[in-house]
RNA sequence: GCGGAUAUGGUGUAAUUGGUAGCCACGUCAGACUUAGGAUCUGAUGCCGAGAGGCGUGGGGGUUCGAGUCCCUUUAUCCGCACCA
């Protein structure tokens, strides 16, 4: 009988849906393994070989688990709000809705021909009024919470209400937007609008007047994460700065504790290493430096306050705060005319220029703190608002911007530390003797820098301060398609829904785009407000809410009382193993720990770090294939011979392409133009030449998983995916190699039956060869899923039918079916119900490896009797006296050997001694 | 500029973790069976050389009895961050 992939596969997803075999519940008696796929956007394009890299590893891994004995969480579900829904409504009039559930119906068919696992009855969508009413809970929840620097973790606001009636600030160490001071009496007389400005501070939810990355295309503002090199990522729009009011989350308040578990986590170093530096703690002094003529005094924060006695001047950003106040009138006119230039630089051109120079002085000065000299205060926009507090102390001697800096203005540089030549550079290194520095000569940087930290505090003019490069996250989106916020505003002040409210369901609309006043398009819903009149926002959250938290939901999603149940939460606890695109790094996978720590604290959840262990796939790129035209002509020439042509190279639909061969009959039929072409073939094919690139619908390179699955069948492409490379590595796709995979399938189909349709399967005894085979295979399959080297497995597999020869024993097939189910669980379903088994092949045991088996031919050390070598040994299974007789030793490692010194080690490869370690 | 990763046949890759480099596939070549083959099966296939043999893991150097693997250096490609004080 032929293996009959269709027929297989169809039976056996079938049957796996309507017996609902991979439904999992909470069983204390067994051992948990949470097994999480990053979910899926819905584009409108459908699935692409690229989408299930991850998801077949993730089922691979989730397979093997519960043949081990684990009961596996292996959920599935759809990140349905977004930005292309809502771009694709604006321009067809068609709701996010209806194409959302389209195109996830779309997904979902292609998803089940894949034969994944997934527990579906648990399901979640983003859009999901019972899904997104979590989302809008865990808001509210932030919004009631302050972060306490003090107990290190969220605390209810009523906490810090308390404290100011009592104490006003004083006493308060909080994660906050600016630095506040008052008493218990001037909170006491401030009314409820003013009241809620000093919360907003603290609020871990807030609103603020901030600088925001704004897209004008897209008609909204961006998280930081959502822009790269000052274009949009969804778009690539043009992004510029804009202050602006919005909602954001308090994510610095975390900065620290996100570091810290990163440290706890197995993840990639790479992955670590990015979240580090998004991070991006550096140690650092705040210090103080009066103004000349002022009663004010400059803050600044520095990580070289060793080099303080080499600050020749101070800069401030041109959006400081007191640019106007320190400002003098004879400079009045030149700072307002570069403000107003900076000002209009968009992003981009402001990282275009990088190097740029500019800057203008303000007229005041500072004093140094510790050299008594006065300095000068310079505008520029190399010193950003956004870090440290938007003032730096420079010293051009010792810091490469302010070098460039003080060369342009032509001040004056002061060397402070030996090493460098300042008339060329500056030193940056942190490493030399100090000079120049009064009490500090003669000490190296480290022991300066410790040195004035204390010095600072005790002369009580700063303090040693940490800084994050790390920003909070902007959290409204003026757009449609996005969770409501369940805010509503009285007189002004922001008021949260009661939790027993939500959801706030999204009101249905028509127009998708911005209103002519460019309010959210949440502005044209009429009666956009509570029964009592008040007015609800108008943006919606971003794309990360919704994914935030999903993790949590799969747990116990249908849940109508709480995010996840107690009891769920503390038997699934934590994802021990998430499978997804590196992509995420600085966006989702840190704002779903800072979200997930936040519900730690508040004892919602028993766990601070939400993913144990993290693997990153790669990205699959495509293969593109090109034709060539002979220009003028309707005549293609094949690649070998298009040398002798004037060529016109032309894109082809990859699906009519075979290993680098057209289909003529159906390049033909692609397109009318091309019905007529004639072809100069090489040796009668025509070869089509081939690019990598970006996988996309332009480039004709679009390879659908349907297509494989219909030709090769799910086995074929899972096991494929796999046997391309390294699950980590990004990889062109290309078909080149998948009959060598289908190959594998059919032939172990025909350890069955033969060709003739009897069955071969048979009760005869293995051999010790076979039983070696097997075990060898075995061990290695073990070990490689453990690793995630599948494409080393699916070699493995290969190597062990080619050794099996024509063996069809059921003692070898047997566990080989349960090894093998992993990886192509259809086939594997159907062998094992023709071994007899009337139960489910993905609860057949992972079967388990002998040593016994294994051993290969062993030498220990060798001892001399006679005057001859002999060896000490461990006979191999094979071995005769005659093969250890003929083992062939060098003559150099003889001669050493006869010379009587002991050796510590024999090297042996296959029987031949080809060292002595002495 | 800073940080991280990668580099092996015509192609995708593998290497017991310092021990015969190239497993397993693709491709190519040869053969078998076929009316036919883009089916199936068998064999060969790193490069140079008729052969003996020599050379081979981006380049150069080092450690070691022994290096794809460790160290130094250099080049190329990819990724992340990028005026972060």
């Amino acid at each position: 009988m032929e293996y009959n992939f269709k027929q297989i596969e169809q039976k056996w997803q079938r049957k796996w849906r309507d017996e609902g075999t991979y439904k999992v519940d909470v069983d204390p008696a067994r051992p948990k393994f949470y097994v999480l796929d990053m979910f899926p956007y819905p584009s409108g394009a459908g699935l692409h070989v690229g989408h299930p890299l991850g998801y077949i590893a993730s089922d691979i891994y989730s397979r093997y688990k519960r043949q081990m004995g684990f009961n596996v969480l292996h959920p599935m579900g759809y990140d349905a709000f977004g930005l292309p829904a809502e771009q694709y409504a604006i321009q067809t009039g068609q709701h996010p809705a209806v194409t959302t559930e389209r195109n996830i119906a779309r997904y979902r068919e292609q998803l089940d021909k894949i034969g994944f696992s997934f527990d579906w009855s648990r399901e979640v969508r983003t859009s999901d009024p019972e899904y997104y009413r979590w989302t809008q809970w865990a808001f509210v929840e932030m919004f009631d919470h302050y972060y306490d620097n003090r107990t290190n973790r969220a605390e209810p606001i009523s906490k810090l209400v308390a404290h100011f009636d009592e104490h006003g600030s004083e006493g308060i160490d909080a994660a906050q937007t600016t630095e506040l001071s008052f008493t218990a009496a001037e909170w006491a007389a401030m009314d409820e609008a003013a009241r809620e400005q000093v919360l907003q501070n603290y609020r871990l939810a807030f609103r603020a007047d901030t600088q925001v990355n704004w897209c004008p295309a897209l008609g909204t503002v961006l998280a930081n994460d959502e822009v790269k090199e000052g274009l949009s990522v969804r778009g690539g729009y043009p992004v510029e700065q804009k202050r602006m009011k919005q909602w954001l989350l308090r994510v610095t308040a975390y900065a620290q504790r996100m570091l810290d578990g990163l440290e706890t986590l197995e993840w990639s170093d790479s992955l670590k290493e990015i979240q580090r530096n998004w991070i991006g703690r550096s140690v650092g002094a705040q210090m103080f430096f009066d103004v000349d003529g002022s009663d004010r005094k400059l803050e600044i924060f520095t990580t070289r306050p060793d080099t303080i006695y080499g600050v020749t001047f101070m800069v401030i950003a041109p959006e400081h705060e007191w640019v106007s106040e320190l400002t003098t009138d004879e400079n009045r006119e030149a700072v307002e005319q570069y403000i107003d230039e900076a000002k209009h630089r968009s992003e981009r051109e402001r990282i275009a220029e990088t190097r740029r120079v500019s800057g203008v002085a303000t007229g005041s000065y500072a004093i140094n703190p510790f050299s008594g000299r006065r300095i000068p205060i310079y505008i520029s926009d190399y010193v950003l608002a956004g870090y440290g507090t938007g003032a730096i102390m420079a010293v051009p001697a010792h810091d490469s911007r302010d070098y460039a800096f003080a060369r342009h203005f032509s001040l004056e540089i002061t060397p402070v530390v030996e090493g460098g030549d300042i008339e060329k550079e500056s030193y940056d290194a942190k490493s030399g003797k100090l000079i120049n520095s009064d009490i500090l000569n003669g000490m190296d940087v480290k022991q300066a820098i410790a040195f004035m930290f204390e010095e600072i505090e005790r002369r009580g003019i700063g303090k040693r301060l940490v800084n994050y490069r790390l920003r909070d996250a902007i959290f409204s989106r003026q757009r449609y398609w996005g969770e409501p916020f369940p805010v509503y505003y009285k007189q002004g002040v922001p008021h949260t829904l009661p939790l027993d409210k939500l959801p706030l369901t999204l009101p249905a609309i028509d127009n998708f785009g911005p209103t002519a006043e460019g309010e959210p398009p949440l502005a044209r819903v009429a009666g956009w407000q509570t029964a009592e009149g008040y007015p609800y926002e108008l943006s919606t959250m971003p794309g990360f809410a919704g994914s935030s938290a999903y993790y949590l939901r799969y747990m116990d999603p249908h849940n109508d009382k709480e995010l996840v149940s107690r009891r769920a939460d503390e038997y699934w606890r934590n994802v021990d193993l998430y499978v997804g695109g590196i992509e995420h790094a600085t966006g989702h996978l840190m704002y779903s720990r800072f979200w997930n720590m936040f519900l730690y604290d508040l004892g919602y959840v028993c766990e601070s770090e939400p993913f144990r262990k993290l693997v990153n796939q790669g990205m699959i790129q495509g293969r593109t294939n090109f034709v060539y035209r002979v220009v003028g002509t309707n005549k293609f020439v094949s690649l070998g011979l298009k040398e002798g042509y004037h060529t016109q190279e032309i894109r082809v639909d990859v699906n009519i392409v075979k290993n680098d061969v057209l289909d003529l009959d159906a390049f033909r039929a692609w397109r009318p133009e091309f019905a007529d072409a004639e072809f100069i073939l090489e040796e009668g094919r025509y070869i089509c030449g081939w690019a990598i690139e970006k996988m996309s619908k332009s480039m004709f390179n679009v390879v659908n998983p349907d297509y494989i699955v219909d030709t090769y069948g799910a086995d074929t492409l899972r096991m494929y995916e796999m046997f391309l490379g390294p699950l980590e590595q990004s990889k062109p796709w290309d078909t080149n190699g998948i009959d060598g995979v289908h190959k594998f399938l059919r032939r172990l189909w025909s350890k069955f039956y033969s060709r003739e349709d009897k069955l071969l399967l048979n009760d005869e005894e293995p051999t010790r060869a076979e039983l070696k085979t097997l075990h060898k295979t075995i061990k290695k399959v073990r070990e490689d899923i453990e690793n995630f080297s599948f494409n080393t497995s699916v070699a493995a597999f290969m190597i062990c039918l080619n050794e099996l020869g024509d063996c069809s024993k059921r003692k070898i097939l047997e566990p080989l079916t349960a090894l093998i189910a992993p990886f192509a669980p259809h086939i594997a379903e159907e062998m094992w119900h023709l071994l007899g088994h009337d139960t489910t092949v993905c609860d057949a045991p992972f079967p388990d490896y002998d040593e016994q088996y294994l051993v290969e031919s062993s030498f220990e050390y060798p001892v001399m009797v006679n005057g001859k070598l002999r060896f000490k040994q461990e006979y191999p299974l094979t071995a005769t006296d005659e093969d250890i007789r003929s083992t062939i030793v060098s003559a150099e490692a003889l001669q050493r050997w006869l010379d009587g010194k002991q050796p510590k080690k024999i090297i042996v490869v296959r029987g031949k001694i080809i060292n002595i370690v002495v």
